[in-house]
DNA sequence: GATGAATGAGCCTTCATTCAT
DNA sequence: TATGAATGAAGGCTCATTCAT
């Protein structure tokens, strides 16, 4: 039975990542990942269908892995709404920050690969999938405020599209800027502080 | 000496900025560009050495421009402080983000180019390079008040850093949503709200 | 004004038909014809849009000039069929072989090309449309024939397909087997003989 | 010593043959044949040194059956010739027609493969090369007769093997056009009666 | 024997840039 | 000045064949 190399697609990978990480996704070469490598084209081929799919298979997993985070403190939020703690929401709303922040730092070349390095690929659009999907959250969130009568200040789903998208920009902000986990984590805390300001300011009636 | 024919180089600039707008600045390309414009690839080489410098003629007029109106409002800020006024120094420091939001929309395209078609430039980091100058005014801004012993929480340059990234990726996403300029400016008074309720709740001791 | 280098694009056609001819379409290289022709891969793009298109350039004229052959020789055909001379039809069907075989040597390259080096272009079938050209005159013919009220053996469509198919292989082995151009005209003498007695042989009741 | 698994080596031919069908040849990738066949590259080159040689053993046995039913009616004929029915050799010659369509409709696929998808191998050849069998004996054949001193018009080989080219062609025509067995039987008829027409028409004196 | 990973030459094509005209 | 032909490196990808397991 002929086995794959030991190693060999955990080198390139490697290799594939450092190349990504230094040239993006459009100017890295499979010929230097290679050769970097210390293999060949076709060991590449063998098991990654094309360019895309290499990159995806360095990157999908934290894609998943954030959106399955994502989900889970979305069930965990409406937990709270049926409890009706709306003035907890701010507080509550963010409090996996710092959970995501770790997540991020397990996985921060994958983050550095997604945030920066993913031009020509489908994850180019990455932090406004992520930002869509709070979008939505929210507006679920404000059906149920609706529902239970609860007065808010309702904007318009693009401007809480941007908003969130500025938080996220500014969690993200951390990986571009090579922050070390301790301190992003601590810009997280006045990110928390901040944004709960904010909201409050333009949420509230 | 033969005289560049007039109107050449408009006609390049215009059909260089549609196709970097298409395709963005690696995938755009001076044969496409050339043909539109019904000239050569040689037309473009008499006037841009090379293609980065023709998409930094189509584009540096704005990022002049852009900092230029930064160091107007810079000025502006400092005159706000010598009068000691600083509890509108939250409304102060946004207000000109109308005439920010004005601007962008004057130059709309040369906007989309740098925000979204700049991959592979050197105007790849157009939104951090104006959030820098903004933290170090900000920075000269607190030497200010330190200066006159006025009290406030001081943040690392980090995290103003970053929230004034997340101020403007939240300013610049109308650009790539395509918001009016009436949205824009819609989208603009909310930001102000948020962000004076944000700044306040970090910076006021 | 940028003027192509006189000749080049003559080198690189002589030098492309020599690699189509000597490996077929599929297996020649275009590196290679670059490399014979002493130019560059980029010059053959400057003048041909990919590979098949070079092929196309060599070879398209004489497929044009075959069906206008074609063409001619059928409406001289009709003429004949309203004269009602039925007798003689066999003898005026092929009376342009000879010019046919004429056209073919002054082109002898092209047809080699068409014939026996077009696996993999759209001209792999250039003998079964030529032969599919002359199939659908004979049944006009035929036609015509019925409505003069003239009685003969109807075949069935494929099988005169066969027929023809049969006898335009005989003219086009001529080109495979190199024959010099009399003995193709030789060779078209006695096919004529053969072909008109096969004719009458299953077509006169 | 490890046995072949038994069955692979068919499944293996038999994938092989249904590529060789659907891309010919040159088209046809020994990854997929293997893959198709549930088997491996590797068991394909222990069964056969290289691609051609799978190739060949689909269609060698046909290849050698039909040069043997070949040689079969080249005996037949010269028993004929010894009892010196020269007014019945147009029809003997073809007689076996009928046997051959039959022939081909038992190994319809190989022939197929053989007249179809075998460019690119040493049977790109094989119409050419079964003709010139039949040449060589049509050239005895006029020896005998010549020996006997029977009076007919002599061609040159060239111009009997292009006749028997153009025969050949028609018959193996319903191969390309998928007639049924019936229908080629058909045609074969009408064949016989057209070159039988034909033959006269040249070769009697 | 069987496997399929590994190889690496080779494919067609694109493109920014240079340069002769 | 203006042209666009010429260049040639580089791109992603395929594939028959070899060979270690």
């Amino acid at each position: 039975m002929a086995k794959r190399v030991e190693g060999v697609t955990e080198k390139l990978m490697k290799c594939a990542k450092e190349e990504f990480l230094e040239k993006g996704f459009r100017d890295a070469s499979l010929r230097t990942i290679a050769e970097k490598a210390e293999s060949s084209k076709g060991a590449i081929y063998i098991r990654f269908p094309d360019k895309e799919s290499l990159f995806s298979a360095l990157v999908e997993p934290v894609v998943q892995g954030t959106k399955n985070m994502y989900a889970a403190s979305e069930e965990e939020t409406y937990d709270v709404i049926d409890k009706g703690f709306l003035n907890q929401i701010y507080e509550i709303s963010y409090k996996s920050i710092a959970g995501f922040i770790n997540y991020i730092y397990d996985n921060f070349d994958c983050f550095k690969l997604l945030l920066m390095c993913s031009d020509g690929t489908k994850y180019s659009n990455f932090v406004d999938d992520i930002v869509t999907l709070e979008v939505n959250s929210v507006e679920e969130f404000w059906a149920i405020l609706k529902q239970k009568k609860i007065e808010f200040n309702e904007l318009k789903t693009e401007d809480i599209h941007l908003l969130i998208h500025s938080y996220y920009s500014s969690i993200f902000e951390v990986v571009a800027h090579d922050f070390t986990r301790e301190r992003a984590l601590e810009h997280a805390h006045i990110l928390k502080t901040f944004y709960n300001a904010g909201w409050r300011a333009i949420f509230v009636i």
